[in-house]
DNA sequence: ACCTGAACACCGTTCAAGT
DNA sequence: ACCTGAACACCGTTCAAGT
């Protein structure tokens, strides 16, 4: 019943580490946390659940991270890591812009939680940065500069963030309408929300409805450009 | 030493309320929970510091509430019969739009944590409902009607609510930028970064950013409505 | 009819003790 | 160097018991 001490990986002559042999890393934790969300997008990140999943005491998890919050850090950080956006440089800068906002559409429907990291947590990330930067890069080829310019950019990421946003939190909350509160409602209200449900409930509506989106944002864009570029 | 029971405040012929008389209602819980709230907008609604405050076992809610979700559905719809507004009939749309966005902005910058409810919680209030719906019979009365209504209604929303969403959250979790970061950064990123960052540290850059949004939006609402009349 | 306390399964975090 | 367990202050919720 003596305790059989582990074998060593390490190859002979290389020295001896001191101390515990880790059971984790860093690494491995913020994975676990990615793989819970991927499954469970609607789970949020709990320490506790992460070290019952890699079978470690939830104090383990302090070894590699000051608290919750440099964890949610490390989180985003890697989240973010997987976006990638290769613009084609002949294309005119609408073309650009689009690609920029599918593509950032399509990551945060991988993982919706991101959003929420970015938008509520405040971990904004320096490869959300960089990324978020390219649109005014864009603008600027476009003929934009100075205060024109960020006020442009501002108003493209809000825009194009608002459609995501408010498809993701459809998405996971789906609003199911009330009858008895729509049958509360007068003329000409109830049938505005008649129409509006319908349209809701209409096959595709979501691509439908970024479409539409980025179309009136490219459109008052345009509008900017063009008086920016008359002056 | 004998328990003294506490008068009865009923007139005398009113017949007494069987069984022991309660300590608090529905009223005064959300009226608590929405007191946490304007004190400590980050507070967030827990059952057991509503139950601290007003000195009850936290059991007691549920006398009146069947569950958590159900007292934030309480909480929600409190919180928006707060909003009001009165459009002047005979101004053009676009001022009701604005003026309409306003009251609404001012409401959440108000109630930040009513973003997070409506949004996140889906927490659909019949009144949010009969506001949101104004903006369609404004639309409708500005010439559009069927599919290109419910299209520009749900832009409008998602337009107005994410300049509100992003004001509201830059505020509660500022982006403080890192100067390392920063450094790491190439040009010209690091240029229209360092131009991004001295436009929204400069002083009403909030109210700024809100005025140019909204007016993008009506730019873009009075290419629709145009394109909408000429056909 | 309404309130309470004990109990349960969670949560993040500190501190002292183990290997 | 890294992991663990006990402890603390939270959280929502069920159930049985009190007035």
């Amino acid at each position: 019943m003596t305790p059989i001490s582990s074998p060593d990986p390490r190859p002979a002559g290389e020295k001896r580490a001191p101390g515990r042999p880790p059971k984790t890393s860093r690494e491995a934790i913020v994975a676990c946390a990615i793989a819970i969300l991927e499954k469970e997008p609607r789970a949020g990140i709990s320490l506790n659940r992460i070290a019952r999943e890699i079978e470690i005491a939830p104090m383990a998890i302090y070894n590699y991270f000051a608290n919750r919050d440099e964890l949610l850090q490390a989180v985003t950080e890697r989240m973010m890591a997987g976006l990638v956006f290769n613009a084609d440089p002949a294309a005119p800068w609408q073309d650009k812009v689009s690609a920029w906002a599918e593509t950032v559409r399509a990551h945060f429907q991988r993982y919706p939680h991101l959003i929420h990291l970015l938008t509520w947590e405040g971990h904004a990330s320096t490869a959300w940065l960089k990324h978020a930067l390219l649109i005014t890069e864009l603008l600027a080829d476009a003929g934009l500069h100075g205060r024109a310019l960020s006020r442009a950019t501002l108003w493209t990421w809000n825009s194009i963030m608002g459609a995501i946003n408010s498809e993701l939190s459809e998405q996971e909350t789906p609003r199911t309408l009330d009858d008895n509160d729509v049958a509360q409602l007068e003329e000409p209200l109830r049938g505005h929300m008649k129409a509006l449900h319908d349209f809701t409930k209409s096959g595709r509506h979501h691509d439908d409805m970024f479409q539409y989106n980025l179309e009136r944002t490219l459109e008052a864009l345009a509008g900017v450009i063009e008086r920016e570029r008359s002056r």
